[in-house]
DNA sequence: CTGGGCATCT
DNA sequence: AGATGCC
């Protein structure tokens, strides 16, 4: 609309292929919905006037507009997706609270979630208000200098934030006091609703019975975390009730850029490199403006085959040769693509027997491993440095370090801000009074830019600050504060500092009653190296009920053809049990085709699986893998959760329920 | 189950 | 390299 004002007066929807994915409110007072099919949005609007907005360039340009603007007010700013940024404003608050010395004359800009007046509780919640205040002029920036409406909540955290911000819909903004939190929590209609709760995850929620916000606020966190694990499980658990303590960790320069496009069918290797070409060439412009160099070039496919019909992507990745990056950063872009086609078609047959008969549905090109020109090479593999990186322990955000110092860490989001005094401790203490602001905007462009990074990769550079970065960065505090009850639940000879960095798996199994009720008196200890490696003695005693693992052994005798071969898989007794400490993990299951270099289900058939053709073989094994469902059984599961999980678990190629079997010596 | 991105975690 | 999550 602002690219073409006259679009602003009618019912306007932006086309990707076959989706609307977004549209003017025009077109939803008369019935459109984002991510509603063209032909349903012609039905219910015939006069829809389409806009195609397969290209992202303007979005994004208008995106990082956006994002660029909040920083130049303070530079605690997260982008999430192209039209949403959190900002943490608690200093901003702090110093205009400093300066007004009459808190009880405060009053709230906009909305206040379940008040019909706005002064309520503005005395009681000076900074709140405040806050409400500067979301109104960082509106009010964005609409004068970008042109672009869009909403505001304000908060407590950045959960609260984004959930109330879009309470008042077009163009308002709200914000929410302390006592109306459990309100807002128990407004959503289910978990799904809740930011940070996924398809996958609601799935799995449900399959323990919880589909409201409260069934989750009160179930047992114990049961949760033998699902979950402990971080994960504790985390959902303060979702639920509106607790969220992540930081406002700014974004920076994006850490990969990539092109892709989706289509019907592409059964050509001819095509393919044409698309690929056609990709590479508006990816490697981006990079060069962009400015840093990438050195890590994927190829990712989507194919469409007998069994995985459509989703879930495969892809191949590779070094970049400098000389290659650098025809990128310098320019010489024709040249830049010439070289990377043929690696990309090399990545491309590692994927695709081009042989045989195949057909794509969609292609992407990628560049990561992005580093900022003259940047000393801190990150090489080997080196010891990249212990000290972050990469390994919280992936740091990026290169942006605003000029404007912030006395005020996130705790993983600012190590590479050293060089500026601050101490890495007072993140936490912060919380109460921290104010988060989301801003939503309708993305809509034109105009020219400076690219975000141009002026942020100056003032900033530094890619990973070598070593003054341990101190503050080991420890994540997450676990200690919150988890008392897990770690009091451990066995006893497990030390709670080497518990707490397992995998999470682990650290699940060792809280299974497996362990906590009956671990082996005599000598079983468990100990870390470098590598997470557990070694133990002796496999737990309690591991003894195999019945269902027979069951679905005999079942799978039974299988002859392809179809129920693949639906025992996600299909199994009812009244399995639902965690692998308890029955599934047992010897049955060592002496199973099951250990790690055994790469198919253990309820298969080996020998059915081996005479089906070979490449039904690898489709299969690519849906195993994939943990997804070959075929979409119609038939009643029961709520308790049957075996879907567990046979996703155990689908899993190692990364899963098989994963403690690593930590086990081999007997 | 549609579309072009991005991020984090394992 | 894949799964999951966000827009």
């Amino acid at each position: 609309m602002i690219r073409n004002p006259a679009l602003r007066e009618v019912p306007l929807g932006i086309q990707q292929k076959n989706i609307i994915v977004t549209c003017n409110y025009v077109a939803r007072e008369l019935g459109v919905t984002k991510l509603m099919s063209l032909t349903h949005a012609k039905e219910k609007c015939p006069q829809l006037v389409l806009v195609n907005g397969e290209d992202l360039t303007h979005y994004r340009e208008m995106s990082y507009k956006v994002t660029e603007l909040l920083m130049s007010y303070s530079p605690l700013v997260e982008r999430l997706g192209f039209d949403e940024n959190f900002m943490d404003i608690t200093k901003m608050v702090e110093t205009r609270l400093a300066e007004t010395p009459e808190s009880n004359s405060f009053s709230f800009k906009g909305h206040v979630y379940n008040h019909l007046s706005a002064v309520v509780g503005a005395s009681d919640h000076p900074r709140l208000a405040l806050g409400s205040h500067i979301a109104a002029e960082l509106r009010e920036a964005i609409h004068s200098k970008l042109g672009l409406t869009g909403c505001a909540g304000i908060a407590t955290n950045k959960l609260l934030a984004k959930l109330v911000s879009g309470t008042f819909k077009p163009n308002q903004q709200t914000s929410l006091l302390p006592e109306n939190i459990a309100d807002i929590m128990d407004s959503l209609n289910c978990l799904r609703q809740v930011p940070g709760v996924g398809h996958q995850t609601a799935k799995r929620l449900q399959a323990l019975g919880l589909v409201s916000v409260k069934d989750l606020q009160l179930f047992p966190l114990t049961d949760l975390v033998r699902e979950f694990g402990g971080p994960s499980a504790q985390r959902f658990k303060n979702l639920a009730l509106g607790v969220d303590d992540s930081p406002v960790t700014p974004t920076g320069a994006p850490q990969s850029l990539s092109d892709e496009d989706s289509f019907k069918k592409i059964s050509s290797t001819k095509d393919v490199l044409e698309k690929i070409q056609e990709l590479l060439s508006s990816l490697v412009e981006r990079m060069h403006k962009d400015g840093r160099q990438p050195h890590t070039f994927r190829l990712t496919i989507r194919r469409c085959s007998a069994t995985n019909k459509w989703f879930s992507r495969e892809s191949r990745q590779s070094p970049i040769p400098n000389h290659t990056g650098q025809k990128i950063t310098s320019g010489s872009s024709d040249e830049a693509v010439a070289q990377l086609v043929p690696l990309a078609m090399k990545l491309f047959h590692k994927m695709v027997d081009s042989s045989a008969a195949f057909h794509l549905t969609l292609i992407n090109v990628c560049f990561s491993n992005l580093q900022t020109r003259g940047a000393a090479a801190t990150s090489g593999k080997g080196s010891i440095t990249s212990f000290f990186t972050q990469q390994r322990t919280s992936p740091r955000k990026t290169q942006i370090c605003p000029t404007q110092s912030q006395d005020d860490s996130s705790q993983k989001g600012d190590i590479h801000c050293m060089d500026h005094q601050f101490s890495p401790h007072s993140v936490i203490t912060r919380r109460t009074s921290q104010k988060t602001v989301t801003t939503k905007s309708p993305c809509c462009s034109e105009a020219a830019l400076h690219g975000f990074k141009r002026e942020q990769s100056l003032a900033v550079a530094v890619e990973d600050p070598p070593l003054q970065t341990v101190s503050c960065n080991t420890v994540r505090s997450d676990f200690d504060e919150k988890d008392d009850t897990m770690t009091n639940r451990l066995p006893p000879n497990v030390d709670p500092e080497v518990f707490r960095l397992l995998p999470e798996e682990i650290q699940k199994e060792l809280l299974s009653p497996a362990y906590t009720n009956s671990v082996p008196s005599t000598s079983s200890s468990v100990t870390v190296t470098d590598a997470p490696h557990i070694t133990k003695n002796k496999t737990p005693q309690s591991f003894t009920d195999s019945q269902n693992i027979k069951a679905i052994k005999e079942a799978s005798n039974k299988l002859d053809s392809l179809d129920r071969l693949v639906t025992v898989n996600h299909q199994s007794p009812e009244g399995t049990s639902a965690f692998p400490g308890e029955n599934v993990m047992g010897e049955g299951r060592l002496s199973f085709p099951w250990s790690s270099d055994c790469e198919f289900p253990g309820n298969v058939d080996p020998k059915v699986f081996s005479e089906l053709p070979l490449d039904v073989q690898r489709e299969l094994m690519s849906e195993w893998k994939q943990q997804k469902p070959v075929l979409k059984t119609t038939s009643s599961r029961k709520p308790g959760r049957s075996l879907m999980t567990k046979d996703r678990k155990a689908a899993g190629k190692g990364s899963q329920a098989n994963n403690l079997l690593k930590y086990f010596k081999p007997s």
